[in-house]
DNA sequence: ACGATATTCCGAAGAATATCGGAATATAGA
DNA sequence: TCTATATTCCGATATTCTTCGGAATATCGT
């Protein structure tokens, strides 16, 4: 199993640490592995079309989106797998002591 | 239970999402509930001290670290459980469709 | 090829960030 | 009170970020 490291995990939170791309995130999340077209992504969250594309490109940098396109439609997909190891990461490396105790379990 | 809003989180997440803030925050992680002083903290991360001072009051903004005063000396605690709870936000907003089925079990 | 639609790229302005050295402040001990 | 130590605040610079409107690009259907 691949485990992630810091950089790259400053990375992630940094992408997603933005009112606007967390937003963003989050609705792709919800519409789940099918995914979302760009411009209904616009229409959901009321974001400027360039200013949206920006954010979109920031999360797919960062490999936490991906994008695919359909005819003249790019769909937009969440990769859970990828937050997925974010989170682990920050429940192994921010969320445990030395002596690996976990904070929920304090 | 209080649950974290997404405007909360992605200022934690902005705070977490810098790659010399993240190693502090790790530091005072792994050095568990008693904390350390901000001279160790330097001393350990190499970050120089005015630096170190401005990342941690980012950090201190969004309560995942505090500080508590020992004589002449500052100790810094990582606040475990509000990274629970953020943590606990990813893995309820940011890793489930719709239909509530959570990313690791896909 | 043309028109319609979807999306990205360009350029720009203003705001925020990261970082540092050195001055200022607070506390302790002699 | 004087000195030493610990930490924060000040000011400054270079960089990066957010956001936008509009131009450019790509694709489809006719």
């Amino acid at each position: 199993m691949w485990l992630m490291d810091s950089t790259e995990t400053a990375r992630r939170l940094e992408a997603l640490g933005n009112a606007t791309r967390l937003e963003i995130f989050r609705t792709l999340v919800r519409a789940g592995p099918d995914g979302l077209p760009v411009g209904e992504i616009q229409s959901r969250t009321g974001t400027a079309r360039s200013t949206l594309s920006h954010h979109l490109h920031k999360l797919i940098a960062v490999d936490l989106v991906r994008q695919e396109r359909d005819g003249t439609t790019l769909y937009c997909h969440a990769n859970y797998s990828e937050m997925q190891a974010t989170i682990d990461y920050l429940t192994r490396e921010c969320c445990a002591d030395a002596r690996g105790r976990s904070c929920d379990a304090a």
